[in-house]
Parts: C-alpha cells; structure tokens; sequence
DNA sequence: ATCCTAATGATATCTAGTATCAAATAGCGT
DNA sequence: ACGCTATTTGATACTAGATATCATTAGGAT
C-alpha cells in the first residue's frame, strides 16, 4: 500500500464498495501517524458509527492495508501496512512506534523447526519488544 | 516447573505467601489438561472470586509458573510452562493443543536482525500456528 | 496468642468487540 | 437522470475479558 487511492482500488478489486465512511476512515489513516486503537479512530471520525470504524478496520486488516499489532501486554493496535506482504514488527516499548521488517533468514529457521517437529505451519508472527532507533538517540544525547 | 510443590516454592522465594487460594489455583493447573481461559479456571475453582483467579494467573504469569499464548485471533489462553525458559510455541489450530519449544537458531536470527536495526532488544514472542502431530495423524488415518 | 500486612471476595466499572435491525446509499441497468 | 436492490451504515443493546475499590479475612512473623 503505497498511497491513498491504492486502497480504494482494492476495495474495488474485491467486489467492495468505495463508500464515502470507507474513503474518510482511509484519508485519517494517513493522519494518523503511529499505531492506533479503534478507540481513537473512531474518536478521529466523529461522523462515523463505532460498530462501523470496527468493521471497516477488520475489512481493512483482511485486505491488507492495514494490519494488527500485538503489544506486550496482549492488547491491540492498528497501523497501514506499508507493504501488504507477510511481514513482522519492531514495537519500541518507549514511544510506541512499530516498524516492520522482513527476514527471510528468520523465516527459514522458523520452517526448519516447524519441519523437524512435524508441525504443518500454516502461518506465524514474530513481534519484537525493544526500544527502537527513534528513541535510543534521544537518550544517548540526554546522558 | 516440574511438579507442584515448585510453583509453591517460587512463591515463598519471591516473598508472597502460600495462600489457601493460590493452593487451590496451583492444584488446578496440574488437573486442567491444556491451555485454559481465566474463565474455566474460575468455573474449575467454584469457592475462588473471580478477581482473584485474575490476580493468581498475573502473578503465576510473572514468576513463571504458566504461561500465555496468544491465540490468532488475538483472544489469550494461559498453561503450565513446562519450563520456566525462554520458549516459543506451536498452536494447532485443530484441537487447541500447545507445545513449547526452544531453538537458539531461531534466536540467533532475531538478535541479528534487531542487531543490524540498531533495535535494543528486550523481548520477542514468536507463536507458529498450524496442524500438530496431535492431529495430522489422525487426519491420515481417517482418510 | 497477637499483630500487621498481604490477600481475598463482592461489587461496580471499564474496555474491546459483536449482534441486531431499520434506514440509507452505492452502483448497476435502463 | 431514475429507480432498483443488495450492501453498508448507525444506533442500540449486548457480551466477554479484565481492572478498580474497599471492607473483611487470614498468613506468618514475633
Ligand atoms: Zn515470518
Ligand atoms: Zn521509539
Ligand atoms: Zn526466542
Ligand atoms: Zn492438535
């Protein structure tokens, strides 16, 4: 998902509607700029029903454009997928960015285990909790 | 955690006290077979407040004694850690079953990513879900 | 046995998400 | 442009999972 409109050829492309709720639920995930909640989503479209902005988020999650988030503690956030492919994310536990990353040496050794214990892998996720470039600078610089 | 006087050791080293309550919890967990909601626990502990089977399985949590698994759609299940180690966990998707495993290989590739992202690391979980030996053999005798 | 603090249970409250269903509307054929 | 129909929406109610509060209970040290 590079920019706006690609989203909205994809609703399209899968027999969607491109609905005016579904075009400003997309316009604010490009204002939005971090992971976020429904909660504030839904906050950031006042026109715009609750039930509706988790709809729309799930339909989002299923095409792609955005994907879902585990934080430490088992909750959930949402952020655009900046790319629609299988991926995995850097949580920075200080400031809450989430960057993803593609590692296919990783993912190898994760077949291989999965392989030698007989385990037919259908799918996985690799979240790692840390704190992430944006904010190591800053605490090198106050120190 | 090997058997289920540990878990009440681990208590007693870490300062909390061996409760009646916590008994009964530590009891359970060696009798409910797999991975368990907080609401089974509860209804498996009829005398126990349901606060309570929450505040048991936070701390059992923190000391190590069970662990949480994160299901796909993002609901949690907790079980006894078979060991209190670093782990990771394959999911069958078919009958619910968890199972631990370790691989340092996997590890490796993690710490070298994060390494290479200038991401300070401090925690990672990795979750593979599929079709277990549990089922897969069932399924090819069936067919 | 006494004391003090940690732990508990009941209750209320909160958050995240789903079910229902009548009203609105996108997109299509005309 | 117009009307039709299935999809989508919003309001509401509801559920599940989990936490906050606080008076009461009980562990365990002395
Ligand atoms: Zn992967
Ligand atoms: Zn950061
Ligand atoms: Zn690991
Ligand atoms: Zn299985």
């Amino acid at each position: 998902m590079r920019n706006a409109t690609d989203a909205l050829a994809c609703l399209q492309e899968n027999g969607y509607r491109i609905t005016t709720t579904r075009q400003a639920v997309n316009d604010v995930l490009y204002r939005l700029k971090g992971p976020f909640t429904i909660e504030e989503l839904s906050d950031a479209l006042p026109g715009i029903g609750r039930a509706t902005a988790f709809r729309t988020v799930r339909l989002f999650q299923d095409l792609g454009i955005i994907c879902r988030v585990n934080l430490e503690d088992g909750s959930a956030r949402y952020q655009l997928a900046s790319t629609g492919e299988h991926h995995h994310h850097f949580i920075c536990t200080e400031c809450g960015v989430v960057t993803e990353f593609i590692d296919a040496h990783i993912d190898q050794a994760v077949n291989r285990q999965a392989q030698g214990a007989n385990f037919e892998l259908n799918a996985h996720t690799i979240d790692l909790y840390g704190i992430g470039s944006c904010c190591s600078k800053k605490c090198s610089t106050n120190s």
